[in-house]
DNA sequence: GTCTATACGAAGATAGAC
DNA sequence: GTCTATCTTCGTATAGAC
């Protein structure tokens, strides 16, 4: 059994905090209050706010490429793990009804900050483009995969903004649909050229 | 001329801030300041800061509302004036890429807030929903019209947020160029069935 | 490593003078 | 309608005891 230190219950509960409710509405309080310690202690482990943004930024990093890893392996074929990618909509529908998506809002509230932070959060898309990217070119798109790549990202974006504000579960459902779709249309033609 | 009245520079300066910066982010010394008012005056106008996010929401909605009419008075065909929308990605792209689209991060920071306007905000989306609706409706789709005007939303607010985080203008180009190829493809057949 | 106590400023909000 | 003064709460941050 892994023994959880003090920090990462803090980094954890931290990163739920943010998501939930924002960077800038969760206060050090709220977050001693979950992990149970007492703000005091709280400076021990870190000592500004943007330091706790810092190591929630790079635990979701380090989230994320588990679960890309992850969809790596279990995938059989590129388009299959880029429709892991597409299927989180799903997944996590109750979760992105109520907070939105976790990256993209976390970057539009920094990036209203004008946040040192701002890029770095970006990275996160960043990951997720990057690994799209390298399955449109296994598909077989030596070419365009990152435009590919970002159009995915754009759609999977616009469509939890809108599940937030709508929480239309028959929405989400049909632009699912018809992104995994579009991605069966992306097969490069076998005919030889 | 008309004489601007205080509360009017109130929720202009508010509008403008919790675009710029975001709702919780901005305090009312901060609107205050650029009014030139006094904290203690500003409750003159209004008791507590939801009321001015009631007043900056419904000045939103009469703002969007007269513009829709502009464009539905500017559009020769529904499909011209839903290109009037998919260009505000181009007319406001330096500042969506510094703080987003104005509704959705609004309805993302107030949906994790749980805040009473939520819902409030979220018919900003539903104006536009509408909007679209008929347009669509107006080519001649007298089915999945609604649905169309949500793609549409959908793509809008996805573009809008992958360019606040990568701030590449390329690609927000590339991308409403293929909303309106897509819209192009949507023209019903002019063939009898 | 964890606690209590405390400093300090910012923010929301109120009372009352002009 | 605008001001100053004031109150309270909260959030960030520090010092120092255990």
């Amino acid at each position: 059994m892994v023994a959880t230190t003090t920090r990462q219950q803090i980094v954890e509960a931290a990163d739920k905090r943010f998501y939930e409710r924002g960077f800038e509405a969760t206060s050090f309080a709220d977050i001693a209050a979950v992990v149970g310690l007492s703000r005091g202690n709280f400076y021990y482990h870190f000592k500004t706010k943007d330091e706790i943004l810092e190591a929630v930024i790079a635990h979701r990093l380090s989230k994320t490429r588990a679960m890309l890893d992850a969809w790596e392996v279990e995938g059989k074929t590129p388009t299959d793990r880029i429709r892991s990618f597409i299927n989180i909509l799903i997944m996590n529908q109750a979760k992105i009804m109520a907070h939105g998506c976790p990256v993209g809002t976390l970057c539009n509230e920094l990036a209203k900050l004008d946040h040192v932070a701002k890029n770095r959060a970006a990275e996160l898309f960043t990951l997720f483009r990057n690994w799209l990217s390298r399955q449109f070119r296994d598909i077989g798109h030596d070419t365009g995969a990152d435009e590919f790549a970002m159009h995915i990202l754009m759609r999977s974006q616009g469509v939890a903004a809108l599940a937030t504000a709508f929480r239309d579960e028959a929405f989400v459902r049909r632009e699912v649909e018809d992104m995994c779709q579009w991605l069966t249309a992306q097969q490069p033609t076998s005919s030889p050229k």
